[in-house]
DNA sequence: CCCCGCTATTTGTCAAACAAATTAACAATA
DNA sequence: TATTGTTAATTTGTTTGACAAATAGCGGGG
């Protein structure tokens, strides 16, 4: 493992980088150990303190974890496709919440993507997916009066389904449309209480994932997220006549 | 302002995950200073240079910029779409060179969601989307003998047609298929002399985004990916022949 | 008005010291 | 022999203090 000496322009950024680039071209592989700060330090020309913040770099994005003792170092992580979501939903509630990106955006977004999800989900899915659509349906049910835990059902149903899709990519976009719009979904379920439909609603979808019936589905998802939108748009107009 | 003091474990983990939480509610607003380093240290109750790796952690996310001099110190960065996608892109290669996420995935992933942002393109174009369509289109046919640029080229018709689509979440995602693919897309124009296919497979998804036909937009979307992936799969069986 | 030098301010980096967590090795005991 | 307890060594985690680098603003001179 070779590092170049650093010019004197932000250092832990070059030195991050440099660091980055080795895990990305796999010359460290996942849960290998890094040298230790000191010698990295030795390495590069810099003190120790420098390093540390370069690895605070490395650490936030979730490539490197550290630990203390004799067999303690830094480490290379495994990538993990559902911290890189959760950092993707994360993310896009940031740029909702900054007016990067709009509720009606997201809900475009939602319509198509999720049908493209429903649609393979009645081609591809097994009878595991199955059976984590029912058991997310039935917390639904449990849960239908008690509206953070129906929030948390609401989206492992909505989870299961992407998870039915087979595609391991679009399990990590869709963090962005689900989890991402989390926020939004949970004001409306705490607001309205047709939740009742929704249950209904997402009987009728597992009913025509279960028959493996790609046109249904979509229908399906076409009419959920109609009415998300549209009790979307029913909270916005309540709160801007309540403003004025 | 208020920040909580903080207990004894990863604690620059602790102070960035605060900042970024403040950030993310709007308590600071982007472009907006943060307290000096050494006003943040008094207030959280710890040294400046854990202040520092906490604040590393959060340029590491593009949350905060650093500037020196009386009228420098640490600004919320504007959430910027295309770090945020490129970002993105970089994960799923990472993905990828790590075996989580296999070319094929990719592969459907782009084949169905290229489609719909190619039915977006048809039904929402603009004169502006057609023109960077046929620029990047242009540049393609004057560089098919340069493999380096016809490459990049490539990526910035798709990027144009993603663009075209007119749904910024979309365009953030496709960073992953687009961007996120491209080592292999490149790999396969090095190899590859069919160049002259993709540019005509290109102008007829032109013409269809232009005459606003959603079904032909997606029909070509189709036939460009089936190419994409016939092609890889024959580098790959050219590889497990040369290594057999 | 423009240019230059100086000062003050803030971040950037380094050095040194000590604390905290952890593992491995060794000793004692049953 | 197996188990438990203790100690030393190792590595990361944090603090203190000092100085360097970049920068903006102000004042003075041409």
């Amino acid at each position: 493992m070779e590092f170049s000496p650093v010019s004197q322009q932000d250092l832990p950024r070059q030195i991050a980088d440099q660091i980055r680039q080795a895990i990305t071209e796999g010359s460290i592989g996942a849960d290998e150990r890094l040298p230790t700060e000191e010698e990295l330090a030795k390495r590069f020309g810099v003190s120790r303190p420098t390093i540390r913040e370069a690895l605070k770099r490395l650490a936030a994005q979730n490539l490197i974890r550290s630990k203390r003792g004799p067999s303690g170092g830094t480490f290379v992580n495994r990538p993990d496709l559902v911290e890189l979501g959760e950092e993707l939903a994360s993310s896009t509630r940031l740029l909702v919440g900054l007016n990067s990106l709009s509720p009606e955006e997201m809900i475009q977004c939602r319509l198509e993507m999720e049908q493209l999800c429903a649609g393979l989900a009645a081609r591809n899915r097994a009878e595991a997916d199955l059976s984590a659509l029912e058991s997310a349906l039935a917390q639904q049910r449990r849960f239908i009066d008690q509206p953070e835990q129906f929030c948390r059902a609401d989206v492992c149903f909505h989870r299961a389904l992407v998870d039915a899709s087979g595609n391991a990519l679009l399990k990590l976009l869709m963090f962005a449309v689900i989890e991402g719009l989390q926020p939004v979904s949970n004001m409306i379920v705490f607001r309205y209480p047709e939740r009742d439909l929704i249950i209904s609603q997402h009987e009728a979808l597992l009913s025509a994932i279960r028959a493996g019936d790609e046109t249904a589905a979509r229908e399906q998802i076409v009419r959920q997220v109609e009415t998300l939108a549209a009790q979307m748009r029913r909270a916005q107009d309540e709160s801007r006549r309540s403003r004025a």
